[in-house]
DNA sequence: AAAATATTCAACCGATCGGTTGACAATAAA
DNA sequence: TTTATTGTCAACCGATCGGTTGAATATTTT
C-alpha cells in the first residue's frame, strides 16, 4: 500500500494508451461482444486479451454481464465523456488559431469586396483542413 | 528494435495518464514556463520533473525553446486536438442517453401543453447535470 | 577566473506492463 | 457422465515506468 491517490482519469487515459484496447472499444461501439469475440482479431493468447478487457473494465470503460459460461461486454461511455471533457478545457488552444486564420481570411475577403463592390456573393470559407487528425484505419 | 508500429496516439494518451504531467499541461495553459518553474510545485527531484517534461515533449504536447541556460516550454495543442477528436467518435454514446431523456421530457411537455392549452411559455430544459465530470481541483 | 544557476545524463531501484504458459473452474453439449 | 467450450488465475519473463542520486554540461553572475 504505497500508492496514495490515483485519480480515476489516470486509469482511463492509461487504458486508452494501448492500441489493442482502443480497437476493442471500437468493436464494442458496434454492439455487445463476448470475451472471445473481442479477443479473436488480436493475435495473442486469450489470457492476454482477457487482461486487456479487465483493464478496460476497471477503468469503467466497459461493463460485463455474465451469461452462463460467456461474458458479454458492453461499452460504458461515462469515462470517455469525462476524458473528452477534460480535453475540452484546452479546446481554445486549437480553435484560437483557426479563429485567427478565419479573421485574417475575413479581412482579406472584406478588402476584396471593398475593392470590387459589384461582387455580390462572398466566398465560402475554404475546406477547413484539420491536418494531423488521421482518423479511420484501425484503432 | 522489437517494437513494430507504436501509434502516435499511444504516446499522447500515455503522457496524459499521469497526474504530474496533466498538472504541467494545466500550468502551461497559463503561459510559457521554464523547466524549473514546471518542476517547482511537484515534490520530486528536478531530474524526475525533467523526465516528465521530456515525455510530454516526445508526445508532441509541448515544445521547448532553449534560451541560454533555461528552457522555455509552451503548450502544443495539436495532439490534444487529435485525442479530443478520437474521443468524439464515441460522443453519440453519451449524448444518446441525453437525447432520449430530452425527448421524453419534450413528450411530457407536449402532453402537458395538450392538456393545458392556455399555458403559453414552455418550460425550460432543467439544469442538465453532467454528474461525474469532476472538473477543477488540480489535474 | 571562480562560483552560482539551469538543466540533462547515466546508473540504479522497485513497481507495473504486456505478454506467455499451464492449470483450474464453470457451464454446455455429446 | 464424459467431453468441449469459455474464461480466469497464478507464476513467470523481459521491457518500460517513475523515481532517486551523483556527476556532467552549459550558461550567467560575481
Amino acid at each position: 500500500m504505497v500508492e496514495l491517490q490515483t485519480h480515476p482519469i489516470d486509469t482511463v487515459f492509461h487504458a486508452l494508451s494501448d492500441g489493442t484496447r482502443r480497437r476493442m472499444l471500437r468493436e464494442l461501439a458496434q454492439g455487445e461482444r463476448t470475451v472471445s469475440q473481442l479477443a479473436e482479431p488480436h493475435e495473442m493468447s486469450l489470457a492476454a486479451a482477457s487482461k486487456h478487457i479487465k483493464v478496460l473494465e476497471s477503468a469503467g470503460l466497459i461493463r460485463r454481464e455474465i451469461q452462463g459460461r460467456t461474458h458479454l461486454c458492453r461499452l460504458e461511455p461515462g469515462p470517455l465523456a469525462t476524458a473528452h471533457e477534460w480535453l475540452t478545457f484546452y479546446e481554445r488552444f486549437w480553435t484560437d488559431r483557426l479563429d485567427i486564420l478565419e479573421r485574417l481570411l475575413r479581412e482579406e475577403d472584406a478588402q476584396k469586396n471593398a475593392r470590387d463592390q459589384t461582387q455580390k456573393n462572398p466566398l465560402k470559407f475554404p475546406a477547413s483542413q484539420k491536418s494531423e487528425t488521421e482518423t479511420g484505419e484501425d484503432q
